[in-house]
DNA sequence: TATGAATGAGCCTTCATTCAT
DNA sequence: GATGAATGAAGGCTCATTCAT
């Protein structure tokens, strides 16, 4: 019996990827809006009515697959970690971004999409069960760079005067722009040639760094890195 | 004659210009997909049938509407110009920066609608009609940018062996992300608490250049930058 | 430009009487619930979303047809009171009552419609335009009866100690039961044979009247079968 | 063995009647389309496909339940003739008939899923096993009315020139017609308050029965309301 | 015998766009 | 030029029933 049980349960989740699979094929290839439920359920070989045993809707699809890729991510992460071992500091917090941008934009078809949900706005309500879980990962992705920084200020490779969560926020929000970037060259052409050839997103992580870590030198003895009047 | 044409010009260049309030007021409101366009001919008190004698189509809509926000985003830069008179350099760019950040979020529907246009891909054909006065008007404000980067450069206060495309493409894809975050926070409701003590857009331009004005001073000398090595 | 109003508004008649007629065709056929909206716009000869701008869905359909058919009651209604010119009474009650029996049943399929709606419930929202008027159709009709009921009753061919309400109510509803008995034997093969030859709708108002007209003697003293005031 | 399959049997029988009961609370709370065999498989406490081991489908869920009502006014119908005793006649009729309208409306919603059924037309094939023992037992329903109606006549206390299957007939349906505007009333608020005060399904059946009884007495000559064979 | 996961046909409604007036 | 009535394609979701276990 409880072999049973047990046959049943990996069976369920091995369906429940395979579902998984289809809709990120389908979503990637159509966007999400254009994905229907139908071509969704012919990739995973389902019937359509199958596809709502395992997901309540459309959207419940997409937030498993956003939580999907999240937990592959935080295991790319735990990775990380783990192969630094005790460098940790700047370095790791570089790979970190680095694992964090090829994960994003892996196909861009997947970045397109995940844009396009936070763009879109509130997609996810709170209250709905899944979404918490996602929710969590978004912190704990956030935490692990947060963790980072702080391991990174503590080594003094960036400025430790500068609230870890303020860098933190600083780091991820400018990396995103620079994979937004990335599909913005898709939206306007006339930018592509002359920005295709100037700034990878590696690149725009090493730059990022290097300005943070100059930070890290105060200009001149009493500053206050008052952000307001910095420039004074 | 002269005169009827005139009033005629004028007069159709009025009705364009309300349709564009009416797309804009319901854009805002009801979002891109699900805003009718019904409800925009009803909002701008006219047929339906007349808006497709102004837009080719919901999307030419938004199209000029892009454009016209372009149009008036280039028009408070070169008031911004003007009146630093000389000066220009650094604090211009922090202005322009500002007010570019400005202009995108002033209402965070707009952000919305510009952010998830970006996320969507490529729904400007550039061979249509409209599409390359768009893509030339983000040239013009990256331009201005950019010219303004490589002003600060020359007067000392940006690092100098940094291309100004690349310092001027890394600035506006990081104030990009920046202003993306606040999307994010509204879907992501976990972050929202923690990040929105954080970081304002201004917050973010002012330490976004104060890390690259010290990108200015070189680490050590002889150091020439190589970003593939820069932690080295 | 009063001409083309006129023929607009024309136009839209009997546009809107071509989907009532096709809805009616429909809903005999294959009953409501099983009546597809596409199926009635073929048989309009019209486009499905076309149906949408005359009714707002298949509810007020089934609504607007009938209160069609009400009104042509209230008019045969009409047509008979005046045939009948002052003669009236319980002559004017046999036909009127006959008059709606033979409406309610004109096709059996129409009179399963309207017993399914009855039996259903409350399909029609009372807050719900047009349902009002339905609403109040029916109380015209109940009104009819009740006037003639008390014209019977002043010309003594029907007793004067009833309430007219009580008497017409009593009569309507007899009478229903009688058309919904119509659709029983459709329903229980075993009744049929029996009952088919045992009473028509029209013998069934006969004996009704019948029945109803003696009760204007007053029952005996000391008769137990006193309803509450009857006696009296 | 013997003793084995009984209990076999027992337990079958109990296991019928539990599925039946989940129906009928289902079916009252939904309605007969809205209810989801899920819903009742829950409500019994047993699984989706067991149902289907007791009863060929939805339909014949429905006629099961229909059956087992029918059988329980019949053993109500029983209980009434032997309280009754030879007194039987008029008064038991009235009693049967009062007992026929409360079985039928114990709760409402019971009354508007018969209603429907028998509007809806013809679901039951008369063919299918378990439909003939559904017609079977309305034959025995109205042959015990019809019965009693004979003592009422051969008692004097009906008209006995009139055929008792006729009257019978009259008296059911009218009664039923009674029943279904019941219904009506929820359907038409307006006539609600009209008609809510003015007649119960009791008062309807006094009435009914006091118009019949004065049937009793022949007409006088030369009345012109002869029913066509009434005279006979 | 009991189960419940899998199935897939079926359908109302919306709305961008056109075109006759 | 302006109108708005007409169009019809398109799609997410339900649920009665089956059948392998």
């Amino acid at each position: 019996m409880s072999a049973v049980a047990k046959r049943r349960e990996r069976e369920r989740a091995e369906r429940r990827d395979r579902i998984l699979d289809a809709a990120q094929q389908v979503f990637w290839r159509e966007g999400f809006e254009a994905a229907k439920m139908g071509a969704i359920a012919e990739a995973a070989q389902l019937g359509k009515g199958t596809l709502y045993l395992y997901f309540r809707d459309k959207d419940h699809l997409a937030l498993g697959l956003a939580t999907r890729h999240q937990t592959r991510l935080l295991e790319r992460f735990g990775r990380l970690r783990s192969e630094c071992g005790e460098s940790g500091g700047l370095e790791l917090l570089r790979r970190l971004l680095a694992s964090y941008a090829d994960h994003m934009q892996k196909p861009v078809e997947h970045l397109r999409m995940v844009m396009t949900r936070w763009a879109t706005g509130a997609p996810f309500d709170p209250a709905t069960e899944g979404c918490q879980s996602a929710g969590e990962n978004v912190m704990r992705i956030f935490g692990t760079l947060r963790d980072t920084v702080i391991e990174a200020q503590q080594k003094g490779e960036l400025p430790a005067h500068i609230p870890p969560e303020r860098l933190t926020t600083f780091l991820f929000s400018s990396l995103n722009g620079s994979l937004l970037m990335q599909l913005q060259m898709n939206c306007l052409a006339s930018l592509d040639e002359v920005n295709k050839k100037i700034m990878t997103t590696d690149e725009h992580i090493d730059l990022l760094l290097e300005a943070c870590r100059h930070l890290a030198r105060p200009s001149r003895v009493g500053e206050r890195y008052d952000l307001e009047d910095a420039g004074q």
